[in-house]
Order: C-alpha cells, then structure tokens, then sequence
RNA sequence: CGCGGGGUGGAGCAGCUCGGUAGCUCGUCGGGCUCAUAACCCGAAGGUCGUAGGUUCAAAUCCUGCCCCCGCAACCA
C-alpha cells in the first residue's frame, strides 16, 4: 500500500469560508503532506457541492443564475486554500460535468442492482406533529397524538434500498475496529445502528420542485438530491468509472467533521457497498471549534474569518494551532488568547529562540559553518536517542490522526535542545578554549534541530522551508524536504560539516499582548445569544419537517426577519388575562409546566407551557398572565394544550409579560 | 431509567484499556545563566483525581448508587 488518498467534505457554497472549513481542510493538508514527506504516493481532494434548493434561492437574491453564484463561491473558496499554505492536489465541483456522469454512472448501477425504486415521499401529514405518518404508525386513519385526520400529501420519489445493507454494515464496523475513528464516533455510529431508526434513503427531487440538480439516469423528470450527488465526488475526482486514478488511489479516506458523521458512516458506505465497490479505509472525523467556549455562528458576530487569521499571525502559526490545541475528536475552543499563548510559547520562546540562540553561537565560533563533531558523550547520545524517539512517535501518532500528541512529542525534542544548550554551556566551552567539545555540541544541536523541521513540514510548510534554508539545506515548495522521513530517524546524521548556516534567525516574533478587559463579558453575551440561536434553528429544523437529512456539510444559517401582516390579520388572535389556578411540573417532559388558568370562561383552561426551567409551579400559583387562546389546540407529551402563555425571553432568560394595572380575568389584550 | 461525552492543583489537558511514587503546558513565586526573540534553565507553592459506598495488601484507574456540566434527541403553541 504505497498510495494515500485523503478528502475532505466538498463544502456547500452558501456561505463563505468559517473556521471550521479552515480546519478540515487543513487537517487534510497536514495528513496528505504527511504521507508525502513518508514516501507515499499521496493524493488531497476537497471541492465545493453546488446543488440544491438553497443555492437556487441564495442565487436569486443576488440576482444572478445559479451556476454565476456557484462559481463565485467556489472560487471564494479555492481562493482560500493556497493562503493557508493548502495545497490540494485536486479540487473537485458538483457541477464538474465529469461529476455529473460519474453520478449518472454510479445510480445506473445502483438502480440496476435493483436496490432503487420508486416510492412514496412523505404521505399523511399532520400539521400539528409537522410531520409525515405512514399507514402503520395511523391509528384508525388519525393521527396518534392529535387524534384528527392528516392531509394527505404525496410526491413520489425514488428511495435507495439502503436498510438492505444495514446488517452488513453493522458487521463490516465491528470487524474493522478503525473503519470509523476515533473510538467515540463508531460507539456512536453502532448505536444508531442497533437503534433501527435507519430507513431507506429518499434520493431524488421532481423536476418540478427542483431544477438545479443531476437528472436521475432512469427519469428524467427528477434530479438527484444531496448525498448521492455528494458524495459521490470521492470518486467521481478520480475519473470512476474510468481512468486510472480510481485504481491506483481508492480506497481512500475521509475527513469530516461531526455533524455529517451519518451520511459518511452509513449512507456512503451502504452506496459503495450497493455499487459493489470497495470501502473506504478510513472515516475519520472530528469535532467542533467554539469560539470562547459558545457554538461559532454569523449572527453571532464571531464567526472566525480564516484569512484574517493566517494575515494577523501567519499561516504557519495559524496552522500550528490548530493541529497543536485541538484533540482530534473532541471539540475544542478557539480564542485570540491561546493563539497568541500558543504562538509565544511554542513558536517563539521554544522553537524559535532555539533557532535564534543555536544559529548566532554558530555565526560567532564558527564563522556559520556546521562544525564537524567528534566523539558523542553521554549527553550527546541522550539527544541523539530522544531524537530519534520523538520523531518515532511523532510519525506513529501523526499517521494515526492524533496530531497534538505527535506535535507535543516533538516539543519534547525541543525543550530538551534547549535545556542542552543550557547545561552544556556553548559560551563557557568558547572561554575554555575547548573547541573540540563545542564543534561536538554546535552539530548536535544544528543537526537535531534539522530533523526537527522536517517531521514539522507537514504542520508548517513554509516555516520548515525556512528553517531547513537557515541550516543550508535546499527546498522545494510543495515538495517533501526528503524523500522518506523514516530514513532519518535513527541517527544525527544528514547535515554536512562545512554547510554554510545562516548567522541569525528570527522565525516566529513574539506578539505583544494587550490585555482585553471585556473578554469575560464578551462571553457572556456571545453564551446568552448562542442559546437563542440554537432554539432558533432548532425552531427551523422542525419547520423543515422532512424525513430526510438535510445537508449538513454547511451551517443553517436562515435567520431572517418577519415579514408585516394586515392589521385583520392580527385582529384574528384572541389574547387574554388570566390568572394561574394550578400549576404543576408535566410528569412527562422536564421544561414544561401544565397551568390551569382562568379566563373568566366559567372553568379554567389547561395550557402548557415551557416555563419549568424559569419558574417553579408555587410561584406561578395565583399569577395573572396573558396568553393567546385561540391557538390550535396541541398536544404536548400526552397533554393537551389550549393555548399559550405569554412571555419575553433571549434564549437563556425568560419572564412572563406582566401587567400594569388591574382588570378583570378574561380581558381582551390588543 | 432517550443517546453520547465529560467532572484530575488558578486555567487547559494527559493518565483510566493492562490497578501500585498523580504527569504536561500555561499562570504565580524564588533562584540561575548571559548564547538568544525580556527569551532559556533550575527550584517552590498549589490537587484527599465530582460524591457515597464496594472489590483489593493496594483504586484517579475496576464495580455500584448519586450529583453536576456539555452536545444530540424529544416535548418549549
């Protein structure tokens, strides 16, 4: 196995370049330069997914057709990468006629393999539930929680067979212990699986609802939505079904973030599997950046923009952190601080001053030329013998995408360099006189520090293309400084005696802090706004009430204002006062109150409400409060609900609408 | 008992699979060095490893109950 195929998500071009892009794809960069600089025959994809209903819309705000949009973006995008020093080897586009034909290609096969057919979208729909029943989930031709009729909708679609494979697929995880990675995602993974909550997969559109998309192969009033049009550049990037490229690089394998785990861990190998294609080696998949410990979003204001941060600090730095703070797998949080913390601390004062200190000693004794070293001594062997350990470990953890740890392993070898330089004392050794020891001690540390910025060549490009120059050794843009890392591993060796090093270096300055006293309150805020914004979208979420994923290789990012109503139209709400009888905690579901209210209507009226985390049941008992009454009656964890209580809230506060005089319960409010 | 992750010195994390001196980075304090980017090196203070039990000669590590935090899911009319 001497090739190496990674990809990232092809990102939906609704939206411009965040961090969380940024990391992905450099993560993909960092994992293809590493098998590079290994000896590999690597191969780096990522690309931008052009189609779907927001698109078109996105498209039409703007004015412009949807293909004019998409190709905006997408250029937004590659535009991005060779910034962050990201140099894909291709770049994939769902709109690619070449990715047109491979997914024509691909559902053709699916569709004759039998595991396509054509189905039922949606059916009984119940506006109450905001959802779609099928004929068995009926009760008596109801619904079973609103007791009423569904409408019924139909749009026929066609379904890819994907519960076919299911049990396969179950098998094919748990006899491959790293097919998902890390640990955590293919725990998950299984118990979604053992959950049987997987259906088959709705895989079209009609073309009357949705034109911007691939037409089905077998219909040709339908397009292809989303994940079989995705997908499936992972392979369509490589030529399949033709071309060499599909032979000599797949299986490959993949790199995603954890909102797009399903698609990735179920649907995409069930389609490999239908198409009788090999699987894929590897998912591997990480989490999410947050910005002061709060979810990042655009209303938010703190949306990270990826190039202002390779600007402010550089590319390289910008990369170190983010392959140095985040633990793959698990979330981590972003800040100027542990930037600007990692930066000095790491770059400057460790690696960068060693860079400093080691190469001006070098200027001053020996005219900056790599001294010839003699016998090893103890220490020297010491240094000798880490080296070659923490480039051992760096290389086994980065291959295995724990870049942190293998990064950190590396700083081992530097901290140590540094203490060496210490203890060794190059300046005392110049007074004694006693060159031979000095020459010894100047190439330890010239040549450890060489094999230092190679093994970081994948993490910092263009700074171990520096560093590399200062010790006089030739580079190449883009290409690995050696052939193969692993030859370098067990010894000192590879740096002449007689090279001409540079007589300074200055790699990394440090950055000055200026403290920011709002920070903590910035938090606070940005944590208060971040909540709203959740229920917000989950609010959408439900909206949408399909029973298909919608992509997620973007955030959902539709907030928008509301448009104005008629005055008659407002006039149609019958909103009272009350006062609250009873009030208790629904034994069902933990946030909701159930009140009993009188309205003045001869007998109190029971509402639910979700107050439970706000309010306690004693406080609301003899509260009067205002409530729109002549809402649908719903139903809400086994109890109905004949209303809904007023109140003011921002996502983490809440209060209720209070009165400022006294009228009686049962008063009109307008 | 919805699913999952987590609670370890001031901050952030590792250690837990395979029980046995609690480790790292940052921060604080004291010292050293003078080659260097006010950096580097040494030392110190600071933790009964969420909590209550259990197993064991021995538990951060294994088992059980409980509490708390974070995602997702469900209910927020």
């Amino acid at each position: 196995m001497n090739t190496f195929f990674i990809t990232t998500p092809i990102y939906y071009v609704n939206a411009r370049p965040h961090l969380g892009h940024a990391y992905t794809t450099v993560v993909a960069d960092a994992m293809a330069r590493y098998h590079k600089l290994i000896g590999q025959d690597a191969l780096f994809l990522t690309g931008t997914d052009e189609h779907g209903d927001k698109i078109v819309q996105a498209a039409e705000k703007e004015g412009k057709s949807p293909k004019e949009f998409v190709d905006g973006i997408s250029a937004r995008f590659q535009a991005l990468w060779p910034r962050l020093d990201v140099a894909n080897d291709r770049f994939v586009r769902t709109t690619d006629p070449a990715h047109v034909a491979s997914v024509q290609s691909f559902l053709q096969k699916v569709y004759d393999a039998g595991d396509i057919y054509f189905g039922e979208f949606g059916g009984h729909y119940c506006y109450g539930c905001e959802r779609f029943y099928t004929e068995k989930e009926l009760e008596n031709g109801l619904c079973p929680q609103h007791l009423c009729k569904p409408e019924f909708i139909s749009e026929k679609n066609y379904f890819f067979r994907m519960s076919n494979y299911l049990p396969w697929l179950k098998e094919h995880i748990e006899q491959n212990p790293t097919f998902i990675r890390p640990e955590r995602y293919r725990t998950e993974v299984l118990s979604m699986l053992e959950s049987g909550a997987l259906e088959d997969l709705c895989i079209s559109r009609p073309k009357s609802r949705l034109t911007w998309g691939i037409e089905l192969p077998f219909d040709k009033d339908y397009v292809c939505y989303v994940w079989f049009d995705a997908l499936i550049n992972y392979i369509s990037a490589l030529g399949w079904p033709d071309g060499g490229d599909f032979e000599r690089y797949w299986p490959g394998e993949h790199l995603v973030a954890k909102d797009i785990l399903k698609p990735h861990a179920v649907f995409w190998p069930t389609m490999l599997k239908s198409a009788g294609l090999p699987q894929y080696r590897h998912l591997n998949v990480h989490g999410y950046w947050l910005v002061r410990d709060t979810k990042m979003s655009k209303s938010l204001g703190n949306v990270i923009e990826p190039e202002e941060m390779a600007q402010r600090f550089g590319a390289d730095a910008f990369r170190y952190f983010l392959l140095r703070e985040m633990h793959f797998g698990s979330d981590a949080s972003f800040s100027d601080e542990a930037l600007v913390g990692r930066i000095n601390a790491d770059l400057a004062n460790d690696l960068g001053n060693l860079f400093s200190r080691v190469l001006s000693m070098t200027a001053k004794y020996f005219g900056s030329r790599v001294p010839a070293p003699k016998q090893f001594d103890e220490a020297d062997k010491a240094i000798e013998d880490l080296c070659a350990t923490a480039m051992r470990n760096f290389s086994q953890l980065f291959g295995n995408v724990q870049f942190a740890q293998g990064i950190e392993s590396l700083w081992e070898l530097v901290r140590a360099l540094n203490k060496y330089v210490d203890s060794q004392a190059p300046w005392a050794l110049h007074k004694q006189g006693n060159m031979e020891r000095l020459a010894t001690v100047m190439y330890v540390l010239l040549a450890a520090m060489r094999k230092t910025a190679l093994c970081l060549w994948p993490v910092m490009p263009v700074a171990c293309g520096k560093m590399l120059e200062q010790l006089g050794q030739p580079v190449r843009e883009n290409t690995p400084p050696v052939p193969s890392l692993e030859d370098e591993m067990d010894s000192l060796d590879g740096l002449v005696p007689g090279t001409a090093v540079a007589d300074a270096s200055n790699l990394f300055p440090r950055i000055e802090v200026k403290k920011d006293p709002t920070a903590a309150e910035k938090t606070k805020a940005a944590k208060a706004q971040a909540k709203a914004e959740n229920k917000a979208a989950r609010q959408q979420k439900a909206d949408a009430g399909k029973p298909v994923e919608p992509c997620s290789s973007c955030e959902g990012e539709a907030v928008s204002g509301k448009p104005n109503i008629e005055f008659d139209h407002f006039k149609t709400l019958d909103m009272r006062v009350g006062t609250v009888l009873v009030a208790e905690k629904h034994p069902n579901a933990d946030r909701i109150l159930r009140l009993e209210i009188d309205f003045g209507e001869g007998q109190p009226r029971q509402i639910l409400s979700g107050l439970a985390e706000h309010y306690t049941p004693e406080v609301m008992v003899g509260k009067r409060v205002c409530a729109v009454l002549n809402l649908e009656p719903r139903k809400i964890r086994g109890l109905m609900s004949h209303g809904m209580v007023l109140t003011a809230g921002d996502g983490s506060s809440l209060t209720l609408l209070a009165l400022d005089g006294n009228v009686p319960d049962g008063s009109e409010i307008a």
